[in-house]
Parts: C-alpha cells; structure tokens; sequence
RNA sequence: UCCUCGGUAGCUCAAUCGGCAGAGCAUCCGGCUGUUAACCGGACGGUUGAUGGUUCGAGUCCAUCCCGAGGAGCCA
C-alpha cells in the first residue's frame, strides 16, 4: 500500500494525521519566502495552517511553482502532518512538510492585503473580504446561531411555518416598506410575519417562522439594514410573564452552545467572553415605570450614557425611549434585561393592555448588554375581538384588509404572546462587533447593495 | 430628512502660512533555512471625488454637486 494516494483531509482535522502523508486542497492566504524556504498559509474552509516547503524536500519545479504563488491562488499541497508550536493558523499548531504541491490556478494580484483597510474599500470588496478570517469567523457563529435558535425551538414544541415575503399591507401600519408591483397591484415587502404566525398558532399552537424582512427607513447607524433575518416565535395559551421565560431560556442556551461550539472563532475575533458567560436565566425584568425612574434619576445626576459622550436626557412618562435611554439602561445591568408595560400609544395597536391600567401594555423588549440595544420585541396579543376593532380604529386603520386577522378573534380565542428576535444584532452582539454590516455574508444598506 | 466628519498612488495615510506631489504597504526584480502584517537592496506607481470661482500661483480658500463614515429620528 505504500503507492497510495494520500487521502484529502481538512485542516480542522489535520491533528488525527499527525505523522501521515495527506493532501490539502484550498487558497493560498499568505505567504512568507525565505531563500530555499516558503511558509505557505493554505485555506481550505474549514480552518487555516501553514505548509513548509523546504527547497530539498520538493522538485525543482515544485519549488519554483511555491515561489511563483500569488496570494489566493487555488492549490493542492501535499505533505507530512508535523505537530509544531510555532505554526500558526486555526486550530493552530499542526503544519504541513510539503512533498509536492500542485498550483491549481495562480491568482492575479490579490486587491485585498492582510492588514489595514477602510470601510468603503472592504464594503466594495464584500464578495472577497468574507475570505479574511474574522469575517469566516463571524459567518460561522452566525450559522450555528441560525441553527441553535431552530434546534431549540424544534425540541420545544414548536412548528416552524413560513410567512409571505410579499404582502397587500402594513402589518404594523408604523415603519416604511419597500413597495412592488404584484401583477398592477402594489405589495410591500414583509416587514414582518406575525399576523400570519398568529393565525398559524391556531392550527400549530407554537410556531416561528424565521426569513428576511425589509425595511426601507432612511436610518444609517450601526444597528440598521434595510434587509435583514428575524425569528419570530408565536405562542398559543402563552401570557406575557411565560413570553419572558422562553425568550431567557431560548437566548442563554444559543450563547452557551455558541460558548462551546465556536471557542475558536470567538479567540480569531478576540472577543471578551465574560459577558457572554453570564447570559443564563433569569434575566432582570424592569417596568417601564421604574426604567423611566432610573432615566430621570440619571439625567438629573448628568450621567454620561456609556459611550456616547452625552448625558442621559430626561424622559417624559409616555414617550418612547431614544437610542441613548437603551443603552445607558442597558449599561446598568451585568446581563440583558427585559423592558416591559410600554405605554400603549408607543406600541402597535395588537398589543394586549394592562388590565386595570390601559395606558400600559403588556409588551416587552429585550436589550442587550454592552450597547447593542433592542434585540428582541414582544407583547402578548390583544385575544378580544371588540377590543381589537377598537384598536385598529384608534389606530386609524382601515378595518377591511384586516378581517381575516379578526376571524382569530372569532374562532376560539385563546391568550397568546409572541417575539421577533433581530438575527443580525444577535450575532453582532455575541461576536463584539463594531456593526451589523459584517454580520450577514452580503448587507444591504441605505443606498448601498453591491455587491 | 437633519447634524458632524471625511474623499491625495492599487491600499493606509502625510504634505507647515496658499509656494517643487511624499512615505509605508502591495506589485515586479535580486538576496536570505523558521517566517507570523518577515527583513535587506532596487524598480514601477498621481486628472489630489467633480464642476466653477478667487489668486502670479490651489491638494490647501469660496460655491455647488457626487460619494463615503458616524450619529439623530425610526426600529430588530
């Protein structure tokens, strides 16, 4: 056997070859030469090592190719898996003692180099920059936190239905859609799913449904897309408090899985895993009333807002909260914390009242800690058909395209509650990010969609 | 939509008071047996975002526009 073909193995698994000859397959990430010497920095995708060639271990011809490669060239090396401290990569610590090496294709000159770039230069160069390694880091968190947030939700019950992208309305009536052509017919891009996931419940009793909405505010900060992925959980006979324990026990077992599966992307984005260690249940739950307290207790001691050179601003009893108010509450708790009892007039119109105190309802937002602000949103769902007539009366919206959703109303009404969770300020949170963009493979933001 | 900052070599930036357009990296050539964004020597590299104006002279000052960044509002 000793004419085998050495297997192809990815560099994640290169320990379990230490000793053996084998083959792998990828891109040239950097290269250092050093007279009869090249460190070769070799991507495959699942991680990165370095393979060695040594003039007088390789051909003439193979060692004259090695000198010739050009940063992301696509090659096959193939060599001795050597265990050695000082080889770098991830996981690290194994490299390669080339005995050939095969240029696949060598790249033209590589725009993007292995240090500082501007924002606009990465941006314009999205379709290259997810090779670098902090954004194959992020990429892959993102994946297994789009994959631990469905395992959880599947293990409890819950029916994943998927909600129309193109829709005939505002569901919330509130924020700005993207407007399309159905046929001569205009339609919007769904900005959310819930009407339809509440509707969903009746036959499922627990649902999400988990896509791409659409925004097209005109906001330009670090937290906006104008596309972006939600996971909207509905859930039948669920009131407000129970609303609050799924979304703690939902959220601390993503981090801590994430904690666990991904220790090697989240060391390549040196990200501070103190914070992250903390996230399990309960979380603090604040009344709007006391946040207010706090707010005004704070501005009138001109508190700065934690990294935001400002004081806190008052706040009257009644508004909503501005980006500042979010994260200075944020800042005074060691993990996310629940904002509940909204008053009603800042809220959609299908949000349960407080009964008793119909100025509030029973609504809650998730912020995150560190300042990455609102990641989740929810209420429990007004179940009253003459209550909801009302309230999209208030609203003043028209009562026709709404029928179907009051036909839940009419057929077995039940209390139930439901959230949307924002994908991508998820990741930027759990990542230590500066910025959504990064986090999702190909952004799209205000007047900026290419690639 | 509003506020603030910015646009100079492929990239990151410098250029004093308005007075010769510069450096590092990348690329190319040569050297080096342990490099980690290597190092040493050499070469190549410019419509200073656009248009108009002021001036003997504009990267620099003025006006308008374009593009980008951060923030506000709104939101996840």
């Amino acid at each position: 056997m000793t004419d085998s073909v050495p297997p192809i193995v990815s560099i994640e698994n290169l320990k379990a070859y230490e000793g053996e000859l084998v083959t792998v397959q990828g891109w040239l990430y950097a290269k250092t030469g050093k007279g009869r010497l090249q460190f070769l920095q070799v991507r495959d995708g699942s991680g990165l090592c370095q393979a060695v060639v040594f003039k007088k271990n390789v051909s003439p011809e193979d060692f004259q190719a090695a000198k010739e490669l050009t940063r992301e060239s696509s090659l096959r090396v193939t060599g001795v898996v050597k265990a050695d401290e000082r080889a770098p990569g991830f996981p690290g610590g194994y490299e390669i003692d080339v005995r050939s090496l095969e240029p696949i294709q060598v790249a033209e000159p590589y725009p993007i180099a292995p240090k500082e770039h501007g924002v606009e230069f990465l941006m314009k160069h999205r379709h290259l920059w997810i090779r670098a390694p902090r954004q194959w880091a992020i990429l892959r968190i993102r994946a297994n936190i789009t994959r631990a947030l469905r395992y959880w939700l599947d293990e409890h019950g819950f029916v994943n239905v998927d909600t129309p992208i193109l829709t005939p309305a505002a569901a919330e009536g509130t924020t700005t859609l993207f407007e399309i052509d159905y046929h001569g017919e205009p339609a919007y891009l769904a900005q959310t799913g819930q009407l339809y996931n509440e509707a969903a419940i009746f036959a499922f009793g627990r649902v999400y449904c988990f896509g791409p909405t659409f925004r097209a505010e005109k906001s330009k900060t670090r937290r906006h897309l104008q596309e972006f992925w939600m996971l909207e959980p509905e859930i039948a006979f669920c009131d407000l408090e129970e609303l609050m324990e799924v979304q703690e026990q939902l959220i601390s077992y993503v981090i801590q899985r994430i904690l666990v599966e991904n220790a090697l992307e989240l060391r390549l984005l040196e990200r501070d895993l103190t914070h992250l260690e903390r996230v399990r249940p309960p979380f603090p739950r604040l009344h709007y009333d006391d946040a207010v307290a706090m707010i005004n207790r704070a501005a009138e001691a001109g508190e700065k807002v934690p990294g935001y050179d400002e004081t806190v601003p008052p706040i009257q009893w009644g508004d909503d909260f501005g980006s500042p108010h979010e994260t200075y509450l944020a800042a005074q708790f060691d993990r996310p914390v629940f904002v509940h009892h909204y008053p009603s007039q800042v809220k959609a119109f299908y949000m349960e009242p407080e009964p008793g105190r119909p100025e509030v309802c029973r609504s809650v937002d998730l912020l995150a800690p560190e300042g990455y602000g609102e990641i989740t949103g929810g209420s429990e769902r007004m179940s009253d058909p003459e209550k909801l007539v009302a309230a999209i009366q208030k609203h003043g919206l028209p009562l026709e395209p709404y029928q179907w959703y009051l036909d839940l109303r009419r057929y077995g009404s039940v209390v139930h509650s439901g959230f949307g969770l924002g994908l991508e300020r998820t990741v930027a949170w759990i990542c230590g990010l500066e910025h959504v963009r990064e986090t999702i493979a190909f952004p799209r933001m205000l007047h900026y969609m290419r690639p």
